[in-house]
DNA sequence: TAAATTAACTTGTCCGAACAAATAAATAGG
DNA sequence: CCTATTTATTTGTTCGGACAAGTTAATTTA
Protein backbone atom coordinates (compact mmCIF):
# COMPACT_ATOMS: atom_id res chain seq x y z
CA UNK A 1 0.00 0.00 0.00
CA UNK A 2 1.47 3.12 -0.98
CA UNK A 3 -0.70 5.60 0.61
CA UNK A 4 -0.01 5.89 4.59
CA UNK A 5 -2.18 4.14 6.89
CA UNK A 6 -4.88 7.04 7.59
CA UNK A 7 -5.48 7.72 10.97
CA UNK A 8 -8.30 6.66 12.27
CA UNK A 9 -9.96 9.39 14.12
CA UNK A 10 -11.57 8.85 18.01
CA UNK A 11 -15.06 9.77 17.23
CA UNK A 12 -14.44 11.91 20.66
CA UNK A 13 -17.87 13.13 22.20
CA UNK A 14 -17.97 15.32 25.24
CA UNK A 15 -18.53 13.57 28.26
CA UNK A 16 -17.00 10.40 27.78
CA UNK A 17 -13.64 9.40 28.48
CA UNK A 18 -10.77 8.79 25.89
CA UNK A 19 -9.57 5.83 26.69
CA UNK A 20 -13.19 4.89 26.63
CA UNK A 21 -13.93 5.85 23.35
CA UNK A 22 -10.79 4.14 22.17
CA UNK A 23 -11.44 0.98 23.86
CA UNK A 24 -14.89 1.45 21.88
CA UNK A 25 -13.00 2.08 18.68
CA UNK A 26 -10.06 -0.82 18.87
CA UNK A 27 -13.04 -3.22 19.94
CA UNK A 28 -14.63 -1.69 16.55
CA UNK A 29 -11.56 -3.18 14.61
CA UNK A 30 -11.01 -5.97 16.19
CA UNK A 31 -14.51 -6.88 15.39
CA UNK A 32 -14.00 -5.98 11.45
CA UNK A 33 -11.37 -8.07 11.37
CA UNK A 34 -8.30 -5.41 11.21
CA UNK A 35 -5.89 -7.67 12.88
CA UNK A 36 -6.62 -11.89 12.72
CA UNK A 37 -7.31 -14.02 15.62
CA UNK A 38 -3.77 -14.97 17.15
CA UNK A 39 -1.61 -12.01 15.27
CA UNK A 40 0.01 -9.58 17.17
CA UNK A 41 -1.37 -6.14 17.25
CA UNK A 42 0.63 -2.76 16.80
CA UNK A 43 3.02 -2.18 20.24
CA UNK A 44 1.81 0.97 22.25
CA UNK A 45 4.28 2.83 21.16
CA UNK A 46 2.92 3.01 17.83
CA UNK A 47 -0.65 2.93 19.05
CA UNK A 48 0.21 6.08 20.86
CA UNK A 49 1.50 7.91 17.78
CA UNK A 50 -1.28 6.60 15.43
CA UNK A 51 -3.92 8.18 17.69
CA UNK A 52 -2.18 10.64 19.55
CA UNK A 53 -2.64 9.79 23.00
CA UNK A 54 -0.65 9.13 25.69
CA UNK A 55 0.99 5.24 26.81
CA UNK A 56 -0.95 5.30 30.13
CA UNK A 57 -4.64 6.56 28.35
CA UNK A 58 -3.60 3.90 25.51
CA UNK A 59 -3.15 0.84 28.09
CA UNK A 60 -6.13 1.59 30.23
CA UNK A 61 -7.86 1.09 27.00
CA UNK A 62 -6.00 -2.50 26.50
CA UNK A 63 -6.98 -2.73 29.67
CA UNK A 64 -10.57 -2.85 29.09
CA UNK A 65 -10.43 -4.69 25.96
CA UNK A 66 -8.22 -7.74 27.89
CA UNK A 67 -10.68 -8.08 30.86
CA UNK A 68 -13.26 -8.23 28.10
CA UNK A 69 -11.66 -11.21 26.46
CA UNK A 70 -10.31 -9.93 23.31
CA UNK A 71 -6.70 -9.55 23.78
CA UNK A 72 -3.89 -11.03 25.67
CA UNK A 73 -1.09 -9.21 27.04
CA UNK A 74 2.10 -10.84 28.53
CA UNK A 75 5.46 -8.76 29.32
CA UNK A 76 7.93 -9.08 26.71
CA UNK A 77 5.95 -10.26 24.07
CA UNK A 78 3.47 -8.51 21.96
CA UNK A 79 -0.32 -8.26 22.69
CA UNK A 80 -2.57 -10.45 20.55
CA UNK A 81 -5.88 -10.95 19.41
CA UNK A 82 -7.55 -13.65 20.74
CA UNK A 83 -11.09 -13.78 19.88
CA UNK A 84 -12.88 -11.24 17.23
CA UNK A 85 -15.98 -10.75 19.43
CA UNK A 86 -16.77 -10.60 23.00
CA UNK A 87 -17.13 -14.23 24.06
CA UNK A 88 -20.77 -14.51 25.78
CA UNK A 89 -20.45 -16.53 28.83
CA UNK A 90 -23.14 -17.08 31.11
CA UNK A 91 -22.04 -17.05 34.65
CA UNK A 92 -24.03 -17.73 37.78
CA UNK A 93 -22.87 -16.62 40.57
CA UNK A 94 -22.91 -17.66 44.64
CA UNK A 95 -22.25 -16.26 47.55
CA UNK A 96 -21.60 -18.69 49.92
CA UNK A 97 -21.82 -22.30 49.02
CA UNK A 98 -25.41 -22.05 50.66
CA UNK A 99 -26.68 -20.07 47.83
CA UNK A 100 -25.93 -23.15 45.79
CA UNK A 101 -29.15 -24.69 46.95
CA UNK A 102 -31.14 -21.34 47.98
CA UNK A 103 -32.17 -22.65 51.31
CA UNK A 104 -34.35 -19.81 52.66
CA UNK A 105 -32.07 -18.69 55.77
CA UNK A 106 -35.56 -19.18 57.42
CA UNK A 107 -35.52 -23.11 57.91
CA UNK A 108 -34.02 -25.49 60.01
CA UNK A 109 -32.96 -29.26 60.39
CA UNK A 110 -33.92 -31.81 62.85
CA UNK A 111 -31.54 -34.67 63.31
CA UNK A 112 -32.87 -38.06 64.33
CA UNK A 113 -29.92 -39.85 62.88
CA UNK A 114 -26.49 -39.34 64.14
CA UNK A 115 -24.28 -42.57 63.64
CA UNK A 116 -20.91 -43.38 62.14
CA UNK A 117 -21.10 -45.52 59.52
CA UNK A 118 -18.55 -47.39 56.74
CA UNK A 119 -19.32 -47.27 53.30
CA UNK A 120 -20.50 -50.54 51.33
CA UNK A 121 -21.01 -50.65 48.07
CA UNK A 122 -23.60 -48.45 47.63
CA UNK A 123 -23.10 -46.03 49.52
CA UNK A 124 -19.17 -46.17 48.24
CA UNK A 125 -21.45 -45.24 44.59
CA UNK A 126 -23.46 -42.66 45.82
CA UNK A 127 -20.82 -40.78 47.89
CA UNK A 128 -18.75 -41.20 44.96
CA UNK A 129 -15.89 -42.79 47.64
CA UNK A 130 -14.18 -45.45 48.25
CA UNK A 131 -15.86 -49.09 50.05
CA UNK A 132 -14.88 -49.09 53.76
CA UNK A 133 -14.41 -45.25 54.49
CA UNK A 134 -15.91 -43.93 57.23
CA UNK A 135 -18.09 -40.96 57.90
CA UNK A 136 -20.20 -39.66 60.66
CA UNK A 137 -23.78 -39.82 59.46
CA UNK A 138 -26.42 -36.63 60.21
CA UNK A 139 -30.29 -37.59 59.30
CA UNK A 140 -32.41 -35.11 59.34
CA UNK A 141 -35.44 -33.35 57.92
CA UNK A 142 -35.58 -29.66 57.27
CA UNK A 143 -38.50 -27.43 58.07
CA UNK A 144 -39.44 -23.81 57.73
CA UNK A 145 -39.52 -21.83 60.52
CA UNK A 146 -42.83 -20.49 60.82
CA UNK A 147 -44.85 -23.05 58.99
CA UNK A 148 -43.06 -26.06 60.21
CA UNK A 149 -43.70 -27.48 56.90
CA UNK A 150 -41.25 -30.28 56.11
CA UNK A 151 -38.85 -29.28 52.75
CA UNK A 152 -36.29 -31.88 52.23
CA UNK A 153 -34.50 -35.04 54.01
CA UNK A 154 -30.94 -34.46 54.26
CA UNK A 155 -28.41 -37.06 54.49
CA UNK A 156 -24.82 -35.67 55.94
CA UNK A 157 -22.00 -37.21 55.54
CA UNK A 158 -18.53 -35.66 57.23
CA UNK A 159 -15.60 -36.89 58.35
CA UNK A 160 -15.53 -38.71 61.99
CA UNK A 161 -13.12 -35.96 63.62
CA UNK A 162 -15.65 -33.82 63.23
CA UNK A 163 -18.50 -35.13 64.51
CA UNK A 164 -18.73 -33.78 68.05
CA UNK A 165 -19.81 -30.35 66.08
CA UNK A 166 -23.21 -31.84 66.76
CA UNK A 167 -22.70 -30.91 70.24
CA UNK A 168 -22.80 -27.12 69.47
CA UNK A 169 -25.44 -25.65 70.83
CA UNK A 170 -26.73 -23.80 67.02
CA UNK A 171 -25.58 -26.68 65.15
CA UNK A 172 -29.44 -27.61 64.08
CA UNK A 173 -29.74 -23.93 62.67
CA UNK A 174 -26.73 -23.09 60.73
CA UNK A 175 -24.95 -24.90 58.07
CA UNK A 176 -22.71 -27.97 58.88
CA UNK A 177 -19.76 -26.47 56.25
CA UNK A 178 -20.03 -23.26 58.27
CA UNK A 179 -19.34 -25.23 61.21
CA UNK A 180 -16.52 -27.01 59.83
CA UNK A 181 -15.01 -23.77 58.40
CA UNK A 182 -14.99 -21.54 61.90
CA UNK A 183 -14.42 -24.46 64.50
CA UNK A 184 -11.72 -26.33 62.16
CA UNK A 185 -10.76 -23.69 59.79
CA UNK A 186 -11.35 -26.07 56.75
CA UNK A 187 -12.11 -23.72 54.35
CA UNK A 188 -14.39 -25.00 51.11
CA UNK A 189 -11.90 -25.21 47.75
CA UNK A 190 -14.49 -26.79 45.07
CA UNK A 191 -17.85 -28.04 45.31
CA UNK A 192 -19.73 -30.65 43.00
CA UNK A 193 -23.22 -30.68 42.46
CA UNK A 194 -25.44 -33.07 41.03
CA UNK A 195 -29.08 -33.01 40.68
CA UNK A 196 -31.18 -35.45 39.41
CA UNK A 197 -35.00 -37.09 39.90
CA UNK A 198 -35.94 -40.37 41.71
CA UNK A 199 -38.32 -41.79 43.84
CA UNK A 200 -38.94 -41.22 47.74
CA UNK A 201 -37.32 -44.98 49.12
CA UNK A 202 -39.19 -46.49 52.58
CA UNK A 203 -37.06 -44.92 55.11
CA UNK A 204 -37.53 -41.30 53.25
CA UNK A 205 -41.03 -41.58 52.47
CA UNK A 206 -41.80 -42.38 56.28
CA UNK A 207 -39.82 -39.65 57.54
CA UNK A 208 -41.27 -36.99 55.30
CA UNK A 209 -45.04 -39.07 55.67
CA UNK A 210 -45.67 -38.97 51.98
CA UNK A 211 -46.01 -42.01 50.36
CA UNK A 212 -43.26 -44.37 48.45
CA UNK A 213 -42.38 -43.55 45.44
CA UNK A 214 -43.03 -40.11 45.47
CA UNK A 215 -41.22 -38.10 43.05
CA UNK A 216 -38.45 -37.00 44.34
CA UNK A 217 -35.32 -33.90 43.74
CA UNK A 218 -32.60 -35.19 44.34
CA UNK A 219 -29.47 -32.96 45.22
CA UNK A 220 -25.88 -34.53 46.36
CA UNK A 221 -23.28 -32.03 47.29
CA UNK A 222 -19.77 -32.56 47.54
CA UNK A 223 -17.26 -29.98 49.32
CA UNK A 224 -13.70 -30.71 48.72
CA UNK A 225 -10.72 -28.97 50.87
CA UNK A 226 -7.60 -27.11 49.39
CA UNK A 227 -5.73 -30.63 49.09
CA UNK A 228 -8.73 -31.44 46.90
CA UNK A 229 -10.35 -34.66 49.54
CA UNK A 230 -13.90 -34.26 50.27
CA UNK A 231 -14.35 -33.54 53.84
CA UNK A 232 -18.63 -33.22 53.36
CA UNK A 233 -21.04 -34.58 51.19
CA UNK A 234 -24.91 -34.05 51.81
CA UNK A 235 -27.60 -35.49 49.99
CA UNK A 236 -31.03 -34.10 50.16
CA UNK A 237 -34.60 -35.35 48.73
CA UNK A 238 -37.09 -32.33 47.98
CA UNK A 239 -40.49 -33.72 47.77
CA UNK A 240 -42.28 -32.78 44.75
CA UNK A 241 -43.71 -29.13 44.91
CA UNK A 242 -42.15 -28.30 47.83
CA UNK A 243 -38.48 -27.23 46.56
CA UNK A 244 -37.37 -25.07 43.22
CA UNK A 245 -34.02 -24.84 42.79
CA UNK A 246 -34.31 -21.46 40.43
CA UNK A 247 -30.88 -20.12 38.65
CA UNK A 248 -30.07 -17.05 36.48
CA UNK A 249 -27.77 -16.68 33.59
CA UNK A 250 -26.87 -13.14 32.26
CA UNK A 251 -24.89 -12.84 28.71
CA UNK B 1 -4.16 9.15 70.24
CA UNK B 2 -1.63 11.84 71.17
CA UNK B 3 1.30 9.74 69.67
CA UNK B 4 0.98 10.29 65.19
CA UNK B 5 0.29 7.13 63.10
CA UNK B 6 3.36 5.33 62.67
CA UNK B 7 3.81 4.27 59.00
CA UNK B 8 3.28 0.57 58.26
CA UNK B 9 6.05 -0.03 56.23
CA UNK B 10 5.49 -2.47 53.40
CA UNK B 11 7.51 -5.66 53.34
CA UNK B 12 8.89 -5.07 50.25
CA UNK B 13 10.34 -8.25 48.89
CA UNK B 14 12.67 -8.23 45.70
CA UNK B 15 10.47 -9.16 42.74
CA UNK B 16 7.05 -7.96 43.30
CA UNK B 17 5.47 -5.00 42.07
CA UNK B 18 5.06 -2.16 44.83
CA UNK B 19 1.28 -1.69 43.79
CA UNK B 20 0.93 -5.53 44.35
CA UNK B 21 2.71 -5.53 48.13
CA UNK B 22 0.27 -2.29 48.45
CA UNK B 23 -2.65 -4.08 47.61
CA UNK B 24 -1.68 -6.94 49.88
CA UNK B 25 -0.93 -4.16 52.84
CA UNK B 26 -4.35 -2.92 52.32
CA UNK B 27 -6.19 -6.63 52.25
CA UNK B 28 -4.12 -7.52 55.20
CA UNK B 29 -5.32 -4.21 56.95
CA UNK B 30 -8.82 -4.50 55.91
CA UNK B 31 -8.78 -8.15 57.18
CA UNK B 32 -7.80 -6.83 60.39
CA UNK B 33 -10.57 -4.04 60.84
CA UNK B 34 -8.24 -0.83 60.69
CA UNK B 35 -11.29 0.24 59.12
CA UNK B 36 -14.91 -0.93 59.85
CA UNK B 37 -17.08 -1.97 56.87
CA UNK B 38 -19.41 0.99 55.94
CA UNK B 39 -16.50 3.68 56.45
CA UNK B 40 -14.32 5.66 54.70
CA UNK B 41 -10.94 4.63 54.08
CA UNK B 42 -7.92 7.91 54.41
CA UNK B 43 -8.06 9.69 50.74
CA UNK B 44 -5.45 8.82 48.30
CA UNK B 45 -3.33 11.25 49.20
CA UNK B 46 -3.10 10.84 52.72
CA UNK B 47 -2.29 6.77 51.90
CA UNK B 48 0.14 8.17 49.43
CA UNK B 49 2.12 10.59 51.68
CA UNK B 50 2.01 7.52 54.54
CA UNK B 51 3.27 4.67 52.41
CA UNK B 52 5.34 6.99 50.57
CA UNK B 53 4.31 6.08 46.96
CA UNK B 54 3.07 7.94 43.89
CA UNK B 55 -0.76 8.21 43.64
CA UNK B 56 -0.59 6.10 39.96
CA UNK B 57 0.52 3.35 42.41
CA UNK B 58 -1.53 3.73 44.94
CA UNK B 59 -4.78 3.58 42.51
CA UNK B 60 -3.11 0.24 40.92
CA UNK B 61 -3.58 -1.19 44.13
CA UNK B 62 -7.04 -0.06 45.20
CA UNK B 63 -8.16 -1.09 41.59
CA UNK B 64 -6.77 -4.53 42.65
CA UNK B 65 -9.03 -3.99 45.65
CA UNK B 66 -12.11 -3.15 43.94
CA UNK B 67 -11.85 -6.20 41.58
CA UNK B 68 -11.26 -8.23 44.68
CA UNK B 69 -14.97 -6.86 45.91
CA UNK B 70 -12.92 -5.27 49.18
CA UNK B 71 -13.82 -1.59 48.70
CA UNK B 72 -15.73 0.37 45.97
CA UNK B 73 -15.33 4.03 44.46
CA UNK B 74 -17.03 6.66 43.39
CA UNK B 75 -15.86 9.80 41.55
CA UNK B 76 -16.36 12.19 43.94
CA UNK B 77 -17.05 10.44 47.31
CA UNK B 78 -14.66 8.71 49.45
CA UNK B 79 -13.88 5.05 49.15
CA UNK B 80 -15.33 2.77 51.73
CA UNK B 81 -14.85 -0.21 52.36
CA UNK B 82 -17.87 -2.89 51.94
CA UNK B 83 -16.15 -6.36 53.61
CA UNK B 84 -13.51 -7.43 55.38
CA UNK B 85 -12.45 -10.21 53.77
CA UNK B 86 -12.84 -11.04 49.64
CA UNK B 87 -16.18 -12.54 49.31
CA UNK B 88 -16.01 -16.32 48.56
CA UNK B 89 -17.84 -16.61 45.32
CA UNK B 90 -18.43 -20.04 43.54
CA UNK B 91 -18.98 -19.14 39.90
CA UNK B 92 -19.68 -21.46 37.13
CA UNK B 93 -19.35 -20.43 33.67
CA UNK B 94 -21.54 -21.23 30.88
CA UNK B 95 -20.02 -20.91 27.38
CA UNK B 96 -23.20 -21.00 25.71
CA UNK B 97 -26.81 -21.59 27.00
CA UNK B 98 -26.22 -25.17 25.79
CA UNK B 99 -23.59 -25.92 28.65
CA UNK B 100 -26.29 -24.65 31.11
CA UNK B 101 -28.14 -28.07 30.47
CA UNK B 102 -25.02 -30.03 29.66
CA UNK B 103 -26.93 -31.67 27.03
CA UNK B 104 -24.41 -34.01 24.88
CA UNK B 105 -23.59 -33.15 21.64
CA UNK B 106 -25.02 -36.05 20.78
CA UNK B 107 -28.81 -35.98 21.45
CA UNK B 108 -31.15 -34.93 18.95
CA UNK B 109 -34.96 -34.09 19.05
CA UNK B 110 -38.03 -36.41 17.15
CA UNK B 111 -40.82 -33.62 16.74
CA UNK B 112 -43.99 -35.29 17.19
CA UNK B 113 -46.26 -31.75 18.10
CA UNK B 114 -46.25 -28.64 15.90
CA UNK B 115 -49.52 -26.19 16.90
CA UNK B 116 -49.88 -22.81 17.90
CA UNK B 117 -50.97 -22.34 21.53
CA UNK B 118 -53.20 -19.55 23.58
CA UNK B 119 -52.01 -19.64 27.34
CA UNK B 120 -54.20 -20.82 29.28
CA UNK B 121 -54.31 -20.28 33.16
CA UNK B 122 -52.04 -23.56 34.08
CA UNK B 123 -49.56 -22.89 31.17
CA UNK B 124 -49.36 -19.24 32.05
CA UNK B 125 -48.44 -20.34 35.60
CA UNK B 126 -45.80 -22.61 34.08
CA UNK B 127 -44.30 -20.56 31.51
CA UNK B 128 -44.49 -17.31 34.06
CA UNK B 129 -46.96 -15.13 31.23
CA UNK B 130 -50.04 -13.79 30.77
CA UNK B 131 -53.17 -15.73 30.18
CA UNK B 132 -53.85 -15.33 26.19
CA UNK B 133 -50.44 -14.79 24.91
CA UNK B 134 -49.77 -16.52 22.06
CA UNK B 135 -46.96 -19.11 21.20
CA UNK B 136 -46.29 -21.98 18.33
CA UNK B 137 -45.38 -25.01 20.50
CA UNK B 138 -42.85 -27.47 19.58
CA UNK B 139 -43.12 -30.85 21.59
CA UNK B 140 -40.48 -33.42 20.67
CA UNK B 141 -38.48 -36.22 22.40
CA UNK B 142 -34.49 -35.92 22.49
CA UNK B 143 -32.92 -39.09 21.99
CA UNK B 144 -28.97 -39.99 22.07
CA UNK B 145 -27.51 -40.52 18.57
CA UNK B 146 -25.88 -44.03 19.01
CA UNK B 147 -28.48 -45.93 21.74
CA UNK B 148 -31.59 -44.44 20.37
CA UNK B 149 -32.45 -44.25 23.99
CA UNK B 150 -35.04 -41.37 24.88
CA UNK B 151 -33.28 -39.16 27.61
CA UNK B 152 -36.77 -36.69 27.97
CA UNK B 153 -39.56 -35.02 26.36
CA UNK B 154 -39.58 -31.11 25.34
CA UNK B 155 -41.85 -28.81 25.38
CA UNK B 156 -40.34 -25.42 23.64
CA UNK B 157 -42.59 -22.52 23.55
CA UNK B 158 -41.61 -19.52 20.81
CA UNK B 159 -42.89 -16.49 19.41
CA UNK B 160 -45.54 -17.29 16.52
CA UNK B 161 -43.37 -15.30 14.36
CA UNK B 162 -40.12 -18.03 14.59
CA UNK B 163 -42.61 -20.54 13.52
CA UNK B 164 -41.06 -21.25 10.01
CA UNK B 165 -38.19 -22.17 11.90
CA UNK B 166 -39.01 -25.91 12.06
CA UNK B 167 -38.95 -26.27 8.34
CA UNK B 168 -34.84 -25.59 8.44
CA UNK B 169 -32.90 -28.90 7.20
CA UNK B 170 -30.89 -29.33 10.57
CA UNK B 171 -34.28 -27.96 12.60
CA UNK B 172 -34.27 -31.48 14.94
CA UNK B 173 -30.33 -31.30 15.05
CA UNK B 174 -29.06 -27.96 16.86
CA UNK B 175 -30.77 -25.96 19.66
CA UNK B 176 -33.86 -24.20 18.82
CA UNK B 177 -32.25 -20.38 20.46
CA UNK B 178 -28.91 -21.37 18.09
CA UNK B 179 -31.80 -21.33 15.25
CA UNK B 180 -33.19 -17.95 16.13
CA UNK B 181 -29.91 -16.32 16.45
CA UNK B 182 -28.79 -17.33 13.23
CA UNK B 183 -31.91 -16.32 11.50
CA UNK B 184 -33.57 -13.46 13.06
CA UNK B 185 -30.05 -11.72 15.17
CA UNK B 186 -31.90 -12.43 18.63
CA UNK B 187 -29.23 -12.43 21.00
CA UNK B 188 -29.75 -14.00 24.69
CA UNK B 189 -29.45 -11.36 27.05
CA UNK B 190 -30.43 -13.25 30.28
CA UNK B 191 -31.51 -16.58 30.99
CA UNK B 192 -33.55 -18.63 34.19
CA UNK B 193 -33.62 -21.88 35.03
CA UNK B 194 -35.86 -24.08 37.33
CA UNK B 195 -35.44 -27.39 38.27
CA UNK B 196 -37.55 -29.26 40.34
CA UNK B 197 -39.28 -32.87 40.90
CA UNK B 198 -42.32 -34.18 39.21
CA UNK B 199 -44.62 -37.07 38.62
CA UNK B 200 -44.67 -37.94 34.59
CA UNK B 201 -48.04 -36.68 33.62
CA UNK B 202 -50.51 -38.99 30.80
CA UNK B 203 -48.74 -37.27 28.29
CA UNK B 204 -45.27 -37.92 28.58
CA UNK B 205 -45.66 -41.62 30.43
CA UNK B 206 -46.85 -42.23 27.29
CA UNK B 207 -44.62 -40.41 25.18
CA UNK B 208 -42.01 -42.31 27.16
CA UNK B 209 -43.09 -45.34 27.48
CA UNK B 210 -43.01 -45.09 30.89
CA UNK B 211 -45.77 -45.24 33.90
CA UNK B 212 -47.62 -42.50 35.15
CA UNK B 213 -46.13 -40.68 38.05
CA UNK B 214 -42.54 -41.71 37.27
CA UNK B 215 -40.40 -39.29 38.94
CA UNK B 216 -39.62 -36.71 36.65
CA UNK B 217 -36.76 -33.81 36.99
CA UNK B 218 -38.61 -30.72 35.38
CA UNK B 219 -36.05 -28.54 34.17
CA UNK B 220 -37.84 -25.27 32.81
CA UNK B 221 -35.63 -22.21 30.34
CA UNK B 222 -36.73 -18.91 30.09
CA UNK B 223 -34.76 -17.13 27.47
CA UNK B 224 -35.06 -13.17 27.58
CA UNK B 225 -33.68 -10.76 24.60
CA UNK B 226 -32.10 -7.62 24.97
CA UNK B 227 -35.46 -6.07 25.80
CA UNK B 228 -35.98 -8.08 28.66
CA UNK B 229 -38.87 -10.07 26.72
CA UNK B 230 -39.01 -13.85 26.81
CA UNK B 231 -38.87 -15.47 23.39
CA UNK B 232 -38.29 -18.81 23.90
CA UNK B 233 -39.74 -21.25 27.23
CA UNK B 234 -38.64 -24.96 26.60
CA UNK B 235 -39.94 -27.45 29.36
CA UNK B 236 -37.97 -30.27 29.97
CA UNK B 237 -38.48 -33.75 31.66
CA UNK B 238 -36.39 -36.27 32.16
CA UNK B 239 -37.43 -39.15 34.02
CA UNK B 240 -35.67 -40.99 37.15
CA UNK B 241 -32.10 -42.01 36.43
CA UNK B 242 -31.38 -40.99 32.65
CA UNK B 243 -30.54 -37.96 33.10
CA UNK B 244 -28.12 -35.78 35.52
CA UNK B 245 -27.49 -32.59 36.00
CA UNK B 246 -23.73 -31.67 37.20
CA UNK B 247 -22.08 -28.79 38.09
CA UNK B 248 -18.84 -27.66 39.95
CA UNK B 249 -18.02 -24.72 42.41
CA UNK B 250 -14.78 -22.92 42.59
CA UNK B 251 -14.44 -20.91 45.57
C1' DT C 1 -36.49 27.05 59.10
C1' DA C 2 -35.77 25.36 54.51
C1' DA C 3 -34.02 25.63 50.07
C1' DA C 4 -30.47 27.11 46.95
C1' DT C 5 -25.82 28.34 46.22
C1' DT C 6 -21.05 28.06 47.11
C1' DA C 7 -16.86 26.05 48.61
C1' DA C 8 -13.97 22.22 49.97
C1' DC C 9 -12.85 17.73 49.25
C1' DT C 10 -12.13 13.26 46.75
C1' DT C 11 -11.82 10.39 42.93
C1' DG C 12 -11.30 10.18 37.66
C1' DT C 13 -8.73 11.42 33.54
C1' DC C 14 -4.69 12.57 30.97
C1' DC C 15 -0.12 13.90 29.91
C1' DG C 16 5.22 13.10 29.93
C1' DA C 17 9.20 10.54 31.10
C1' DA C 18 12.36 6.93 32.54
C1' DC C 19 13.78 2.47 33.83
C1' DA C 20 12.88 -2.74 34.71
C1' DA C 21 11.64 -7.23 33.12
C1' DA C 22 10.36 -10.51 29.92
C1' DT C 23 10.23 -12.07 25.29
C1' DA C 24 11.65 -12.71 20.45
C1' DA C 25 15.00 -12.08 16.96
C1' DA C 26 19.72 -11.74 15.50
C1' DT C 27 24.34 -13.13 16.10
C1' DA C 28 28.31 -15.79 17.29
C1' DG C 29 30.34 -20.20 18.45
C1' DG C 30 30.76 -25.29 18.50
C1' DC D 1 23.31 -27.52 11.34
C1' DC D 2 22.35 -26.80 15.97
C1' DT D 3 23.16 -24.39 20.32
C1' DA D 4 24.38 -20.56 23.31
C1' DT D 5 24.85 -15.74 23.75
C1' DT D 6 23.82 -11.18 22.75
C1' DT D 7 20.86 -7.60 21.05
C1' DA D 8 16.62 -5.40 20.02
C1' DT D 9 11.83 -5.17 20.87
C1' DT D 10 7.79 -4.94 23.75
C1' DT D 11 5.17 -4.78 27.79
C1' DG D 12 5.28 -3.76 33.00
C1' DT D 13 6.31 -0.53 36.77
C1' DT D 14 6.88 3.86 38.90
C1' DC D 15 7.41 8.50 39.43
C1' DG D 16 5.46 13.59 39.06
C1' DG D 17 2.18 16.86 37.78
C1' DA D 18 -2.20 19.15 36.30
C1' DC D 19 -6.96 19.61 35.55
C1' DA D 20 -11.90 17.68 35.27
C1' DA D 21 -15.91 15.80 37.41
C1' DG D 22 -18.58 14.28 40.97
C1' DT D 23 -19.85 14.38 46.00
C1' DT D 24 -20.32 16.29 50.47
C1' DA D 25 -20.36 19.88 53.79
C1' DA D 26 -20.73 24.66 54.74
C1' DT D 27 -22.63 28.93 53.67
C1' DT D 28 -25.82 32.04 52.08
C1' DT D 29 -30.36 33.41 50.84
C1' DA D 30 -35.41 33.40 50.67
Amino acid sequence: MTSGMHERLLNQEPGIPLHQALAATLEEQIREGAWAVGSPIPPEVALCKLYSISRHTLRHALSTLEDGGLIVRRQGAPTRVISRQRPRKFTQTFNSPADILRYPKETYRVNEVQEYVECDATLAKLLKTSVGSSWYHIGAVRKQQDSDLTIAWSDIYILPKFAELTSEPDHTHSMVYEQIERRFGVRIDRAEVDVYACGASLSIAKALSIPVGTPCMAIIRHYFDANGNPFEISVAYHPEQRFVYSMEFRG
